[in-house]
DNA sequence: ACGGTATAAATTATCAGACAATCGCACTGA
DNA sequence: TCAGTGCGATTGTCTGATAATTTATACCGT
């Protein structure tokens, strides 16, 4: 007794889509097939593959405009965010591991910021000003979203692209219980984010790598296990 | 001149259903009235209602099955992953930025795999019983199934369910590269594989961290800038 | 009376065809 | 030359119908 489940039409369109486009190697803005002709090609009707299409369109994927026709667009992660964010029901089964999880994106990525770090000075100058931005709020609101952006920025440093995409994609699911955090708890994260990117500043990335796990690890207790 | 865009049906439609999502506050599981009802109730057409329901079906915000209804789905990070290839970070990113990437993501692992070698005597084996259908195997394409096949599993160990998705994005990437190395090229990847899992077997994390990026860095010297 | 099976109802999945709205562009006229 | 107009292409939306699937119910045999 196998569990089938019936392959959904529009399911099997929206893979051929994305292959299409990868295929093709079309970039953002190439134009598509109209749908007559990509459902003809697909063998499908025309309301199949709208719904893919339409799909897809949420995630910005593909755009589409009355009189012009199919484009392909980029993923808009800010989108994905919108739409996720009044987060009817993330899956919080394992914030465990979605905390290691950025254990070790943000701490692999330290060796690599440090060598930038070495290259280019204003890299540390800038992530200097973002912890003194830090120092000067008193609103809880716009520390979650500072605290948001240093790592964010930490990562970004690194030159790694893919690591900050995949870091914005975490911080999705992280932000419910974000906004159950006292005030309180912040406070010394922004004396560890000053002493991260000292180390870094010094070449020391064994020092910022323990600064970094004790400061994500810190979080952990608050979130682990609220039941 | 403002530019205004026309609203879309389905695009506010979305937003109701949301809305009646986070009103209601329904939680995963929970019914939704049928289309029919629905579209009656937002009044408009079913279609339009469609659009909206299948767009959110591939966020996982809503599920749908035949014969039973709608329901509230659960967003899970390996769907919203699944979808990110498009992602500007992952389009436009170097080679040499996904390699690094596949490093940091690959690396961070190890000690949460060696972690759980040390609790779970089957994950060594299952490791062990991969590198040996390596060994069998002569076919090309076989072997580079089994490459990515072995990485994800070693992934897989470390319990980091999400770390498991970013790199089955990474591998898209990587496939184009991976059809143009030459059988020779693997010969030496099926003893390291082995290296690394005995490493980890005998809990030495530092040692199977060097004998992977061996491992990785290698294939960064073929497909490092070919032009 | 009970268990299993067949039928019916409810619901989504998919399709076909039609018309409206919108955009781009060529064509025309001054 | 240039502004305006109309036409074709394309998506947006609707109506209606049929197929596929699951759940519940009624029926039948023992």
């Amino acid at each position: 007794m196998t569990a089938i489940q019936r392959v959904k039409i529009r399911d099997v369109v929206v893979d051929r889509l994305k292959k299409y486009i990868t295929a093709g190697c079309l970039k953002p803005g190439d134009r598509l097939p109209n749908e007559t002709e990509l459902a003809e090609q697909f063998g499908v009707s025309r309301l199949s593959l709208r719904e893919a299409t339409k799909a897809l369109e949420l995630f910005g994927i593909v755009e589409s405009k009355t009189g012009v026709g199919l484009t392909v667009g980029t993923v808009c992660l800010e989108r994905v965010t919108e739409h996720l964010g009044f987060h009817p029901a993330l899956q919080n089964g394992s914030q465990q591991q979605l905390l290691d999880t950025r254990v070790v994106i943000e701490i692999g990525a330290l060796p690599y910021t440090a060598k930038r770090m070495a290259d280019d000075p204003k890299v540390y100058e800038s992530l200097c000003k973002r912890v003194d931005e830090f120092r000067q709020t008193r609103d809880l609101q716009k520390w979650i979203e500072l605290d948001i952006a240093f790592h964010r920025d930490l990562l970004h440093a690194s030159g790694l692209a893919p690591l900050v995409a995949f870091n914005d994609l975490l911080q999705i699911f992280f932000q419910r219980f974000r906004d159950s955090l006292k005030k309180a708890d912040w406070m010394p994260g922004i004396e560890a984010h000053q002493r991260i990117i000292d180390a870094l500043h010094n070449q020391d990335v064994a020092l910022a790598t323990n600064e970094l796990r004790q400061h994500i690890e810190y979080h952990k207790e608050r979130m682990g296990a609220p039941e």
